[in-house]
RNA sequence: GGCCCCGUAGCUCAGCUGGACAGAGCGGCGGUUUCCUAAACCGUAGGCCGUGGGUUCGAGUCCCGCCGGGGCCA
């Protein structure tokens, strides 16, 4: 078995995407939405209660069966009313009636239990959808708890506290990051903000493989740079680590020790330079994840689960539990007319034709028994990870790994090793990152491992600064091929997408400004001030404004960020709109009636909380101003 | 050879765990400015959602086959 780097090579060339996308558990979907647990009313929960409450008194009067699960949607047509709901549908088959049929009455049984009269109008279209237009007065008092929560306003409550590990990079501690390790770290950090927003308790986890073979090949060209840095002439192996950080690290080494270690076998200073080299080469990731706002709360260290005897212990309840056998790997299997394959080790140093010690993971799904010790008895790095995850699942009822999307054929058996010891497979989601290909102005930058052009996270940073780079990499779905346009990233115009979105957020900035300039009032709530937002535009962008913390529950719960970043583009594209729109009647935002003006102040208000809120979980700043630039006329 | 993923507008991709006529950005074409940022907006062209079946009241979304691209195990 390969030891796995555990992320994606984003460096190789022209790949095409592979991934498993995974949903969330279950458990957590059914009790995503608890009644009455935000602080603020959702208008949303609001009509999901009146359906439930009506439906459930027909059921219980006989008039129709128990409704299963029915959904409660924004209908894309606004034409269709604020929501549409399928409940008449899903329910005809078990009520024996048809489907427009039991709408009527289903409606009349929600308008009996609407007693406070917040729909304003239900309608049956289609096959059967009920179509609800909620008061309008209930969308502008829901406004308030904009204001009310500030900074706060999406967070919410359906983590309902779980603790949730979330393992992400883990990248190899043997050089720097590169810009596939970037995706990862944004990807994972993005996912851990989500699910702290919607009340979970997160832990940020990177566990440095600082044990296995990929560390002692670090340690070795360590001593290769130490001889030469001695005067003698080396030549890096291929599968060496040639880079300049490893000069670096020889170089201390010199300083501290002198030619001690030029003619010592390797047995005397192999683990002294692998414990200096991973030191190191772990400062050096620090950095680059600090460039980009990343931090981590935990580095769990391979290493010390083996010195810590935690494997060993881990080993000893697998044969306990009889998880284990000492057997053989199925042979490959040879292709017609080709003779059949010889016995060779893997990197790891397994071979079919070693007695190794298996673990069973095929009853539980996986294809075959995987190994967890070799012939000479020492563990596999496949034993150190369950260990690790069983580990964790101790720790946290949820995990969450973020892995390349090569590892897809790796996630099936730690699926079998959590169910096999009695967690369920469904606590651990993988979250599956494709590949970067990196482009400049549409051209492909070359990138090779080998040849030592992978172009490090550090340099696309600098280049195109953090929040452009954050943003970027959450602009994807994790499991699709990402292109990165180095000059687009850079580029301080609309068609780069952070750049449209925080200019919106500093534009919103400058209109509130200069109401203040003015001597306006501090936009505040105010009934009476919202009731004036009627126009279609204002309505369009109060309902974005309030469905922003079901956006995050629905981006937390699928672990998917690149949601968020969907939103904010079109919900301030929207706001565009609506002001160049008021440009034309000359009256945008501050106009000549009190009222109004405070009406639209306070959307502005509202917008720009939601902004910076949706910025914020991603990671990316939300700036008040941003320098005007002189536009050039092109003659 | 076995297993897995992908195939939506010229390009890059969304499509909220099946719902009502399929969306965005870029690119193309045509427009809008007495600034509370035109670093913006509006309009227009462009798609048998790879393909053939199936499940369903209803499929881009679920199931099976095929074609094409990729990944993993070998």
């Amino acid at each position: 078995m390969a030891r796995p780097p555990r992320c994606a090579p984003g460096a190789a060339p022209a790949a095409a995407p592979s991934s498993v996308i995974e949903r969330p558990p279950r458990r957590i979907l059914q009790e995503a939405r608890p009644p009455g647990m935000r602080s603020a009313p959702m208008v949303r929960d609001l009509v999901i209660q009146l359906f439930r409450d009506a439906l459930a008194r027909g059921a219980a009067e006989g008039r129709w069966p128990a409704p299963p699960p029915f959904a409660v949607d924004a209908p894309r047509d606004p034409r269709h009313g604020d929501f549409a709901v399928n409940a008449a549908m899903v329910l005809a088959k078990a009520a024996g009636r048809p489907p427009r049929d039991l709408a009527h009455a289903i409606v009349e049984a929600v308008r009996a239990a609407d007693v406070r009269g917040d729909l304003a109008a239900l309608e049956i279209a289609g096959p059967g959808f009920i179509n609800v237009r909620v008061a309008p007065d209930v969308w502008f008092r829901a406004l308030g708890g904009v204001e009310q929560q500030g900074a706060g306003f999406g967070r919410s409550e359906v983590g309902g506290g779980r603790k949730v590990i979330v393992e992400y990079v883990s990248a190899n501690p043997t050089g720097p990051m590169h810009v596939g390790h970037g995706r990862n770290a944004v990807v994972g950090d993005g996912v851990a903000r989500l699910l702290a927003w919607t009340g979970h308790a997160v832990t940020r986890e990177y566990y440095v493989n600082d044990y296995g073979a990929q560390v002692q090949t670090l340690a070795r060209s360590v001593h290769l740079r130490y001889q030469e840095l001695h005067g003698r002439s080396v030549t890096m192996p291929p599968k060496s680590y040639p880079g300049e950080y490893v000069v670096d690290i020889a170089r201390d080494l010199v300083a501290e020790f002198g030619d001690a270690y030029l003619d010592a076998p390797e047995r005397d200073w192999l683990s002294l330079f692998r414990d200096r080299a991973v030191k190191h080469v772990l400062g050096l990731i620090r950095g680059d994840l600090a460039a980009i706002n990343i931090e981590f709360d935990r580095w769990s260290s391979e290493k010390a689960l083996y010195e810590s005897g935690t494997v060993d212990r881990f080993v000893k309840h697998l044969e306990e539990k009889g998880l284990v056998y000492v057997g053989k790997l199925p042979p490959p299997k040879s292709k017609k007319g080709q003779p059949p394959p010889q016995p060779q080790a893997d990197e790891e140093g397994v071979s079919f034709s070693d007695d190794l010690t298996l673990f069973r993971s095929s009853r539980y799904g996986d294809e075959v028994d995987r190994p967890v010790k070799k012939s000479d008895g020492t563990p596999t790095y496949f034993c150190a990870d369950i260990a690790y995850h069983w580990d964790k699942r101790q720790r946290a009822e949820v995990l969450v790994d973020v892995l390349g999307a090569d590892h897809g054929g790796y996630v099936p058996r730690l699926h079998a090793a959590l169910e096999a010891l009695g967690a369920s497979r469904d606590d651990l989601h993988v979250v599956l990152i494709q590949m970067v290909n990196l482009t400049r102005g549409g051209e492909a930058v070359k990138m090779s491992k080998r040849a030592g052009t992978v172009v490090s996270l550090r340099e696309v940073v600098e280049e195109v600064g953090r929040d452009a780079a954050r943003f970027l990499f959450l602009q994807r779905r994790a499991d699709a091929q990402l292109d990165f346009d180095l000059e687009l990233a850079k580029r301080q115009t609309l068609d780069n997408p952070v750049f449209y979105v925080q200019y919106g957020h500093a534009r919103i900035s400058s209109i509130l400004a200069k109401a203040r300039e003015a001597g306006l009032p501090e936009p505040r709530f105010d009934l009476e001030a919202v009731r004036r937002l009627t126009s279609p535009e204002e309505q369009d962008l109060i309902r974005r404004v309030l469905a922003f913390p079901d956006l995050l529950v629905g981006a937390a719960l699928s672990y998917e960020p690149h949601r968020v970043a969907f939103y904010l583009q079109e919900t301030i594209a929207a706001f565009h709109s609506y002001y160049t729109q008021g440009k034309k009647t000359g009256e945008r935002v501050i106009g000549s009636d009190p009222l109004t003006t405070a009406g639209r102040l306070y959307l502005c208000r509202a917008l720009q909380q939601v902004l910076s809120n949706g910025l914020d979980a991603l990671g990316v700043t939300a700036p008040e101003r941003m320098e005007t630039r002189d536009i050039v006329e092109e003659a």
